[in-house]
RNA sequence: GGGGGUGUAGCUCAGUUGGUUAGAGCGCCUGCCUGUCACGCAGGAGGUCGCCGGUUCGAGCCCGGUCACUCCCGCCA
């Protein structure tokens, strides 16, 4: 016999009556009837109901027995009576009659309980991750997560991918987000950064003429943390492939994704074939370049509305003319709402540091009117030019903000979904993918004035590339794409420019010489300069993917060892302070802060 | 770097207008209980009300500061 366990917590069935077994795992409930105890014990597996009672010499040992202690348990296996039987459990049919049983771990007074559907705090939690993570949960979220992954290795194996490892160590370069660097002992003075993506490094692994690549790539970039970014490092599938066009690569991830969001969810998929919406209609229509697409709610410019002489909103129209947008969000059918419904939106925008949102419900008596505070300071003729552009009726209502372009992009964007929420408008029980395609190739930064990648420095522009009109840089679209899902950006990809005089040539534009390139991006451009095959790819993030398949808010929910907002980790102590030998020997002094 | 929220028992939380000894559930300890599966019943221990300072006869509550956690903005090619 196994010396620890002949089936886990979850094998054993009436098929097993009367077997002599042995189990081991977790204490996960008690219940004491004072001359009849109840142990629910608990593995990876389930949960088997163990059964003892006084007559047992080891009786009042095992009622002693604090949750969570590991136990070996020798018993033997018991038909429940009808009255008895759980149908929650897959072991419900039976019970263990503990013969005797053996302490295989103890467990001192819990900080956290494991058994309980109660929320903690996450510094006690992450401070306790292996106390947390033997919560249910938890448990299958990680589990899920490695079937997603295995999921991923198979269906890009048998597609003809081949994975790669990248080096972790690597260069820092000047494009992107904030690296992390590690000090070179070898080298005093110069350091390593990890990679933020292996971005060069499987562009170079086409070059060497390996035709289609994938990794489950850790990817670390020292940026703030948010709900669905955890601090430090997450995990990308990586892809690139050579020969290919866009469409190539939507095709290979779009099924891909549905295949993997219907075997690991039962959320309906909002389409097979996912919706393409350029940058430019995006950002108008949704106020951004990841949409909800769940939410029927979309925007319009009405810039022009108040440029009219009929219309006295005083306040906008000076904005207007100063070079301010307006976009409108239309709602169905709100004719009746309450006016706190309207107010409550408002209060909530400034709040979120707006000017607050204008708002007002179409009427018909005799005439077509506004209801609402601003109402009467719009003609009739004005508001019938709204409805046209809007395609609105009587009874529909309409919320507007007005602010310098990206001003009012981000408010109106928040506006959107939070009008959605209020009116219930969201299908939670849905996935809506699209695909944002035709990223500007370049863009102004609004405080320095300068022109600057708008995303990858590496992505092919379109257009016939003889006739690209470089002096107007900002009109440049790139084979640039993001797929998005319920509003999170699960990943950006791009067909790869590959020809190095081309890239000289973009990158001056964004105000780097010849020099500067072959030095920041040496590897690349040589590379590029061999024979390169035209390719492209794409990097889908994997903790958001868990996140959407799991039902989670937050990435932490589905990460086995994150680190909280501040870039720590509360149980392995990281970061922490090194000794001064260390600090030497990598010619490294410590600035005290002032 | 900035803004919002939270911080009270091991855990989750309540705590009125500032008023005597700060409460509940779970967990823990003691006792009772042979069919529970959130077992039940009785009793008990457990508190620097995040920390510092202020106002006040009196502060968990009001004010100022600070720290921690969290959400958001900035940032994230």
């Amino acid at each position: 016999m196994h010396k620890y366990r002949t089936h886990n917590c979850n094998d054993l069935s009436l098929v097993n009556k009367n077997e002599k077994v042995i189990l081991s795992g977790w204490i996960n409930k008690k219940r004491d009837h004072g001359n009849l105890l109840f142990i629910d014990l608990r593995d990876n597996y389930g949960l088997t109901q163990c059964v003892v009672d006084n007559n047992n010499k080891s009786f009042r040992e095992l009622e002693k027995l604090q949750l969570e202690t590991v136990v070996k348990i020798e018993g033997s296996v018991v038909e429940r009576i009808k009255d008895t039987i759980n149908s929650d459990l897959k072991t419900g049919q039976i019970e263990v009659k503990i013969l005797s049983f053996e302490i295989l771990g103890s467990c001192k007074e819990l900080p956290m309980p494991v058994f309980s559907d109660q929320e903690y705090g996450e510094d006690v939690r992450l401070k306790y991750r292996f106390l947390d993570l033997r919560r249910k949960k938890i448990h299958e979220n990680i589990i899920l997560r490695s079937q997603v992954i295995s999921f991923i290795r198979s269906e890009m194996s048998k597609l003809g991918f081949l994975e790669f490892q990248t080096p972790i160590l690597t260069s820092s370069s000047p494009e992107g987000a904030r690296d992390f660097l590690v000090p070179s002992r070898l080298n005093p003075g110069k350091f390593y950064a990890l990679p933020q993506a292996p971005q060069q490094f499987k562009q170079l692994i086409m070059v060497a003429g390996f035709d289609k690549y994938f990794q489950i790539a850790p990817c670390f970039r020292d940026e703030d943390a948010r709900a669905d970014r955890s601090p430090g490092e997450f995990y990308q599938l990586d892809l690139e492939m050579s020969f290919v066009e866009q469409e190539d690569i939507f095709k290979v991830v779009e099924n891909l994704m549905i295949s993997m969001f219907k075997k690991f969810s039962n959320k309906k998929l909002n389409s097979e074939k996912f919706p393409r919406i350029s940058y430019s209609e995006s950002m108008i229509k949704y106020g951004t370049d990841k949409p909800d697409l769940r939410n029927p709610l979309v925007m319009y410019d009405l810039t022009k509305i108040f440029t009219r002489e009929d219309v006295q909103f005083e306040i906008f129209k000076k904005l207007v003319k100063s070079g301010s947008k307006v976009r409108a969000i239309v709602t169905k059918n709100t004719k009746d709402k309450p006016r706190s419904f309207f107010d409550g939106i408002d209060k909530w925008a400034k709040q979120e540091g707006a000017s607050g949102l204008a708002y007002f419900t179409f009427e018909k008596n005799n005439n077509i009117s506004a209801k609402g505070p601003v109402g009467k300071l719009f003609s009739e003729e004005s508001l019938k030019e709204i409805m046209k552009i809007t395609s609105t009726q009587i009874g529909d209502s309409i919320f507007f903000a007005c602010g310098k372009t990206n001003d009012v992009e981000k408010i109106s964007a928040l506006a959107r979904d939070k009008i959605a929420q209020e009116l219930n408008l969201i299908n939670n029980d849905e996935f809506a993918f699209c695909w944002i395609v035709d990223y500007p190739m370049f863009e102004k930064d609004e405080l320095t004035k300068k022109i600057k990648f708008s995303h990858n420095p590496f992505s092919m522009p379109q257009g016939d590339l003889k006739n690209i009109d470089f002096n107007k840089p900002l009109d440049i679209k790139a084979y640039q794409y993001d797929i998005v899902c319920n509003g999170v950006e699960l990943s950006s990809g791009a067909i790869r420019n590959h020809i190095p005089e081309l890239m000289y040539k973009l990158f001056s534009i964004a105000g780097y010489d010849k020099k500067n390139v072959d030095e920041k991006f040496n590897g690349m451009i040589n590379a590029l300069s061999y024979g390169a095959p035209p390719h492209g790819g794409i990097a889908p993030g994997i903790d958001r993917i868990v996140m959407l398949l799991a039902n989670e808010k937050n990435i932490r929910e589905v990460t086995m060892f994150p680190m909280n907002q501040n870039a720590q980790d509360l149980l392995m102590k990281a970061p922490s302070e090194i000794t001064s030998e260390q600090l030497k020997e990598l010619n490294i002094k410590i600035v005290e802060k002032k």
